[in-house]
DNA sequence: CTTGACCTTACCATGATGGGAAGCCCCATA
DNA sequence: TATGGGGCTTCCCATCATGGTAAGGTCAAG
């Protein structure tokens, strides 16, 4: 299977393929007599495997432990919880603080005639001393 | 004011007074004698307001128009409107992709055990075909 | 044999920020 | 006056995950 089948197989684009195979995520793939990476079954099984975690927002670091604890038989589920803990306290703190963000200024548009005047409780608040 | 001074008044790091000044966010300031940027109150308003802009999330684009919003006093406040509501959209879609991702793995994580046991449905949900 | 679709590597770009090095400058204190 | 420490300058590099492009080799179908 060459790369840009893998790639519809799995999901991740040939790019990023290649990307995590070079900073050692996924091991280097057989090549064909003309360079061609060559990829089985079970290294399309990995790359969506990566693909799921991505798609839940993990970084390549925490892939990389994930896959680590994938590949060991006798891990202790209570590490691969431990990561997911942490990832989603992360993702809380982040989604928190676009929040935040966001009711800040719908506080401010709600207050905004948005108009024809330059009379502007937005641009007045980020004025102000 | 040198750099220094101007970044503690104004909350914005030196090293970021100079990026915002290289892509043409701000203008140069005068310069010393000796090239140090010398900064007036003025100018520190408008690293003021960067900031406050910067810290809800807006785009260096985004303060660019925000700032020649500003200082056009025939503004109409509908178009200051306008870019907050698209932001305001752009953090509430962010934020909801974050709490999807979230939501998703709280609910794997209630569902493991968390244990010495190698048995965890978040592995599990990765493998999946 | 040609053509088009695929592959290879290598480099560049993103956005906003920080780190660091090499060298110059300014002020206060000994 | 000399010196030391801290601040300033520019320039380059790194982040993180991803995409784009260019130049060149390969394969398969017609």
């Amino acid at each position: 299977m060459n790369i840009g089948e893998a790639s519809k197989a799995s999901g991740v684009s040939a790019k990023m393929i290649r990307y995590y195979e070079s900073i050692g995520l996924i091991r280097p793939p057989e090549r064909s007599a003309a360079s061609y990476r060559i990829y089985c079954d079970n290294e399309v099984h990995t790359l969506r495997f990566i693909r799921r975690a991505r798609d839940l927002g993990f970084s390549v670091a925490q892939m990389s432990a994930l896959l680590a604890l994938w590949q060991d038989r006798s891990r202790a589920s209570a590490d691969v919880k431990s990561i997911a803990v942490q990832h989603i306290e992360d993702l809380e703190r982040k989604a928190e603080a676009l929040r935040a963000m966001s009711d800040t200024l719908k506080h401010l548009v709600q207050h905004c005639h948005g108009d024809d005047r330059p009379d502007c409780p937005i641009i007045a608040e980020f004025e102000k001393g």
